[in-house]
DNA sequence: CGTTAGCACTCTCATGGGGAGAGTGCTAAC
DNA sequence: GTTAGCACTCTCCCCATGAGAGTGCTAACG
């Protein structure tokens, strides 16, 4: 059942006028604002085609037209054009990125809020983390009398720390012996590794704080801290107009909820998007939200960009915008070299 | 002007009803609620007088009483008394406390959901920052060829860290023996003394590692990273029922304005808290918001605890708990040993 | 057969009037 | 000082009404 070209025209400028307006379209708005060359009448008709098809709906009996999410597919993977970056914005964009100079955090704060102003819908990043994440460098620190602070470089450049304390003083020089024993023996070594030599360890002490280098491994591996930008953009969408809907929206985007949707794109090609519309991602409470998301980084590290927003969203601005903090942001993390 | 007595228990009990109803309080419901052997007639006249004074209004002719800021204030500073906590409920806050060991971002994060979840608004925790800033120990971690990570423990227990670049290629062993001098140097300094250091050192590379030292140490001082818990508690409250009021709100919670209402309070003493209601913080965005904030830590390393949520707040249940958190931050905060 | 004009029909939404209800403020009496 | 009584005010809900927007259908046209 593939779409004469009529019908895929009339689509796509229902679709471009939707998405514009957030009101239903009719058949006398698409004859005029497109001169087509057609009369009302016909165009009603290859609407109840579209309709019948499921490419789009009406909310009332007679209300204009709306997309359905079949219809907004097909447009994402047929009809719409991207709409390429200005020069002038990619400029704006990378002078943002490079005002700051402080370090990964600071980066993903940023690339969730300049993404999110460009395309005024809520931006998630998550920070970059390694599937297969190694210890680099690890070091005690003395804090007091019996406890001490094990800090954890991890291969991609982060750190972990845990508070530890033992059963006797100790101090800092003690404790940098302590620490190069350490690290001769577990240095790029995963979590599951780390454990391993702590069981060999006749020092019952560094065993345990083997033991917890491992542990922070795993922690590191796990912690997928999202920074999240945009929340007034999105809530002033026409969608979210009464309170109800505003509710839900603030619900949807709360953190934990986000972690499990970017956990479900983790297979994307860095690279490439990909988009999201309404139930296509399994979870119900997603209906009428899309997303775009990408991911970043190099080799195993990864991270992922996205932007959520109604089903009504310019994805021809969206897709190339993301696409392309998400290329910056690996750039960074090559810079960076994790 | 003080009030009578009755003018106060009147004011009391209708700042009680309107707390727990968000309702205007009508003369008659205040006898019938508590029981008043008067009439409303009489009531009515004592509302007059009390309105007069500034400690209530109504929001037109005929609908019954509201507390203005004033009433608020004199509410919170003689009439309410405090709701204890339970030992259920403490036990219940202590239990999430300790089902989370993994340090402090964890505790923060903790520790404003807790409050937010027992007080029903949202609450904003800081992390502990030490107005006076030092180094307790440093660490050059190899990443690539030319470039290294600064890993920088500071003596509140925080770790920064920033990538540096050398000329030439550099092993960790030699990256340890620069570590180890510069400890020597920089240890137990803060962002003055240690540029002071940097200008004495004759090898270059270093002095460039000193600086960039103490402008970790600055970073860190002024980084004030804000935990805010309780979105939705707050949007759920009737005073924000329609979707301006809303947004607003969001707008209101909006992380840089937040950091900024923080350290306008920095001066409080641990262990008390600070009310402010309304037009008491200068912003007049926060017309209709009050804040409880109390501060924890030890010594000289400060961090905050806040409540924010509409002036109709249930202080006498949100001031102690306010407090008890911030008590179980401090403990932690010393229990690290910061 | 596709296209089109015409028209009846449907559904929403904005408007405004009316009435009930809630509470006050005032007055006069106790 | 307290209270009953009452007029007055203001909000809010309800509902009816009507305009307007669009569709679907039918019948005619090239």
């Amino acid at each position: 059942m593939t779409l004469t070209d009529r019908r895929a025209a009339i689509l796509s400028f229902l679709i471009d006028d939707y998405i514009d307006d957030a009101e239903p379209v009719s058949s006398r708005a698409l004859v005029d604002r497109h001169g087509l060359q057609l009369s009302s009448a016909t165009i009603r008709n290859e609407l109840a085609r579209l309709e019948e098809d499921g490419y789009i709906t009406h909310p009332y009996t007679s209300a204009g037209r709306v997309p359905a999410e079949r219809g907004y597919r097909h447009y994402v993977e047929s009809l719409m054009s991207e709409q390429p970056i200005g020069e002038d914005e990619k400029r704006t964009i990378e002078h943002q990125f490079h005002q700051v100079e402080n370090g990964l955090d600071d980066w993903l704060t940023l690339a969730a809020t300049v993404l999110a102003g460009a395309v005024d819908n809520a931006a998630v990043v998550t920070r970059p983390r390694n599937r297969s994440c190694r210890l680099k460098h690890l070091q005690l620190v003395y804090l007091q009398q019996e406890s001490a602070l094990l800090v954890a470089v991890m291969d991609d450049g982060r750190v972990q720390q845990r508070i530890l304390s033992f059963d006797g003083p100790a101090t800092q020089a003690q404790l940098n012996v302590r620490s190069e024993r350490l690290n001769a023996r577990l240095a790029e070594r995963d979590a599951r590794e780390t454990r391993l030599a702590a069981v060999e360890m006749p020092d019952r002490a560094e065993a345990e704080i083997a033991e917890a280098v491992a542990m922070l491994i795993e922690e590191h591996r796990g912690a997928d801290e999202t920074y999240l930008q945009g929340l007034r953009a999105v809530l002033q969408q026409p969608e979210f107009a009464t309170t109800d809907r505003m509710l839900d929206a603030v619900e949807v985007l709360e953190v934990y909820r986000l972690q499990r949707l970017l956990d479900d794109a983790y297979d994307i090609e860095i690279g490439s998007t990909r988009v999201l519309i309404g139930s296509e991602h399994g979870d119900e409470t997603m209906q009428g939200w899309s997303m775009v998301i990408s991911s970043y980084g190099v080799q195993e590290n990864l991270g992922t960009v996205a932007v959520l927003g109604p089903t009504r969203m310019h994805y021809d601005r969206t897709i190339p915008r993301v696409r392309y903090v998400a290329a910056l942001m690996s750039d960074i993390v090559g810079e960076i070299g994790a």
